[in-house]
DNA sequence: TTACAGTGCTAAATCGGTTTACCTGTACCG
DNA sequence: CGGTACAGGTAAACCGATTTAGCACTGTAA
């Protein structure tokens, strides 16, 4: 492996110190009065033996290892990936990279993560908290690192959070099933006491009672497979033969969801209306399409990054808390419209 | 922003010297003849202040920074965001992480992508190549770097490479098509040089020939949307009406020909029978479900992980060569389903 | 008594940058 | 001529770990 040539080197090669490379590379020639002539040739013995400074050390120095840590649910959900590719590439623009981890929505994992994090003195966080990880999060907040949050945030802490409006998404997408005809309508969640899930949950129950509806609540564990969620789904649809609508809260209990009224011999939506929480470039290509609670993925990617570039580079280190509330867009198909009751 | 304890300081509080707290902190205390009653104090108290080692000072010292950069097409394709998952996944139990990047098969992106993670001194490269960077490779190899390609690879470098059957994967699906009845197959694919396209292109033409049919063939442009990508493949299939069967090269050329068959009213599979490459998990819920070549995901992540890390706790640092094609397993579901010649 | 081995521990160099504090020489002013 | 300002640079400390080389002491055998 050959040797990588360190700014001393070039240095000695070009009869200088190490100061005045590291000046000229860092662009202060001019403001730390170095000629413009020595600047130009070592700028061009730079460039000529493709020199690469060493973040390492640069970091280990400044203090800055210009790496940002990301924390998700599960990093191969198209939620989460479509949000990392995103802030992956607005980092990118400002000389950051990040360590994206998956978190299961498992809190020891997480808290095992943050501190690898830390250990890799990364210079701020971008988290989908998972239950329990209040306090590590309080620590960092109190080690004054940039912490921002988003999909679901805790309202105790003082971080910057990026959301959607989980309430009113909920709300307007039972109300849509209302109009269109439904009166026995199920949410199908999970077990979650996650803020988002609690909204959506809200939502759902503001339409019912104030359309003196009756409540259908399905709640599934967390960690089960496609089949085990269909299962409980299949169930729960046998068991209230009268439902008519359903809103799945999260994309994959759509899916799931999907599986069990297909077992059933159900059909979409003469029988049962469905609408799905967050979309998916899928949901227009089945038969029928699915509607959608769709989330604004660009938009609250490119507010997580910005509120965190800001913090970053401001002077002025003390702690935001700042909530940004998104809003979703109900997209009609075919799976929920059946005519209105007019 | 309380201040980090070093391990100097650590040292200093003890009264002995940072070398033996470093040597304990390695586990070395044995082998560095450290008494026993000493190794266990500093470990106490080690323990007692929640103490953190400074990787970055760690990997400048060591030369090793315990990250591994991968390059992949698109962090938010469902088949590269699966693969990343599981690879830092494993990556995680041996105490590396991941600089995971897009590279949207550009190759200049790519090229500045790599450049970056030299400058961050990232341990070994993980790579779905584009085209073009075969020089760029190169380097990497020549500067003793462990490489592992995936998915695709250059026959001219010796690098590890894990991909699949492509060619078999093909030439199954095809074959598939034509004993359910279908005899004029097309090949819908990228235009690509990609070695990866390249033998599925293969697989497909050997079939056409061994059954002396008629070969079809659309090469779609790789930065298209799916709205352009569904214009042309209408437009093929228009022009091409006596088309009775598609094998579809990826994944996304797939979604898109399902939306250019239901524009067109065409019903699958009697009317036309269709194959995807790449299966998806929403390909069975769509009705009708889409046959799928099923790439073995978790074989190759775990294959590459695997692949690179010994060569990374290798000490022998010579640079092996080594291809490993994993099969592929053709999934048949309703699209392709139209009873056999017999 | 000397020499040698082993025990227990540490000083100092090192990795490759950044940054602070200062040095030397020349020009200019009054 | 003395004093000041500025141009053009550099030496050395520093970031926080690892690692090499070796020091001081004790015990033991010749």
């Amino acid at each position: 492996m050959k040797k990588k040539a360190s700014i001393h080197d070039i240095a000695r090669q070009l009869k200088v110190s190490a100061t005045t490379v590291s000046f000229i590379l860092n662009g202060k020639a001019e403001e730390k009065r170095i000629s413009s002539g020595l600047e130009k040739s070592v700028l061009e013995y730079v460039r000529s033996i493709g020199f690469q400074r060493n973040q390492i050390a640069q970091s280990l120095r400044t203090g800055k290892t210009k790496i940002i840590g990301m924390l998700v649910e599960d990093i191969a959900d198209p939620f989460f990936s479509a949000i990392a590719r995103i802030v992956e590439e607005q980092a990118y623009k400002e000389g950051y990279k990040i360590f994206n981890s998956s978190t299961e929505n498992d809190m020891h994992k997480a808290k095992a993560l943050i501190r690898v994090l830390r250990e890799r003195q990364v210079d701020g966080y971008i988290i989908a908290p998972t239950n329990g990880i209040e306090a590590d999060i309080q620590l960092l907040i109190e080690d004054n690192f940039p912490v921002v949050l988003f999909d679901r945030y805790f309202p105790g802490l003082a971080t910057q959070n990026v959301v959607v409006d989980n309430t009113g998404g909920a709300y307007n997408a039972v109300n849509h099933l209302f109009e269109n005809n439904c009166v026995h309508i199920a949410l199908v969640t999970l077990e979650s006491e996650q803020v988002q899930m609690q909204n959506r949950l809200n939502g759902y129950l503001r339409c019912i009672n104030e359309n003196q509806l009756t409540q259908y609540i399905l709640r599934i564990p967390y960690n089960l497979t496609h089949e085990e969620r269909a299962y409980l789904i299949n169930s729960f649809l046998t068991a209230h033969p009268a439902l008519d609508g359903i809103l799945f809260a999260t994309n994959y209990l759509a899916i799931s969801g999907l599986e069990a009224i297909q077992q059933l011999s159900l059909s979409i939506p003469e029988d049962i209306a469905i609408v799905g929480f967050d979309d998916n470039t899928h949901f227009a290509l089945f038969s029928p399409s699915i509607s959608a609670v769709a989330q604004p993925i660009a938009a609250m990617s490119e507010k997580v990054i910005e509120k965190l570039m800001t913090r970053l580079s401001a002077e002025d280190k003390t702690t935001v808390r700042e909530t940004i509330v998104l809003p979703t867009q109900l997209i009609v198909r075919q799976s929920s419209r059946r005519g209105s009751i007019v």
